[in-house]
DNA sequence: GCCAACGTTGGC
DNA sequence: GCCAACGTTGGC
């Protein structure tokens, strides 16, 4: 299984990702968003998507190095993320940890994610999801447009590299 | 368990 | 900034 995961980039972008390399994926805060979270399983690639900014879309690629964990935000009063129903002995959110692969530099918009007419949860009306499952051909048929509208081929990304 | 009111997401 | 489409909350 392939995923895909929204950030608005003023908050954390694909670039704040390559910079940290590894970072923990925290604040989700949707019970369906939550559950997709615990089914990750180490190594699986999913996308960074931007959201809520000027142009959304696909920016980059990303792997699971971690499996779910505790979402320890949600403990800490001063977060945006607090809840004061999840506790330590029984904890209701959780995040996973990634690791960064891939940028292109130029992202795959909304736009012309749109175009493709995929059977896909991103563009299916009214989706607010923040974490989503891609289906194998429809993530094959992303990377392929992705890797086919970059400028120049060393910008590329190739599952086999 | 229903549902109105409210809050949030996220494209535009 | 607007607002459609959800999700959540809480009274009953």
């Amino acid at each position: 299984m392939y995923w895909l995961l929204k950030s608005e980039p003023d908050v954390y972008s694909i670039d704040s990702l390559q910079k940290a390399h590894i970072d923990f994926w925290d604040g989700v805060r949707n019970y369906q968003a939550r559950n997709f979270i615990l089914e990750m399983k180490k190594d699986q690639l999913a996308f960074f998507y931007h959201s809520n900014c000027k142009t959304p879309g696909i920016a980059g690629l990303m792997a699971v190095e971690k499996e779910a964990e505790v979402d320890l935000c949600a403990f800490d009063s001063q977060s945006p993320y607090f809840c004061t129903k999840s506790s330590i002995e029984k904890p209701r959110w959780y995040g996973a940890s990634f690791r960064f692969i891939h940028l292109w530099p130029k992202p795959l918009s909304l736009q012309d994610i749109k175009k493709s007419h995929f059977d896909f949860a991103l563009t299916r009306k009214g989706n607010r999801l923040s974490v989503m499952p891609v289906d194998s051909e429809i993530f094959l048929a992303l990377i392929s447009l992705l890797n086919s509208t970059q400028e120049r081929q060393d910008y590329q990304w190739h599952q086999s590299l």
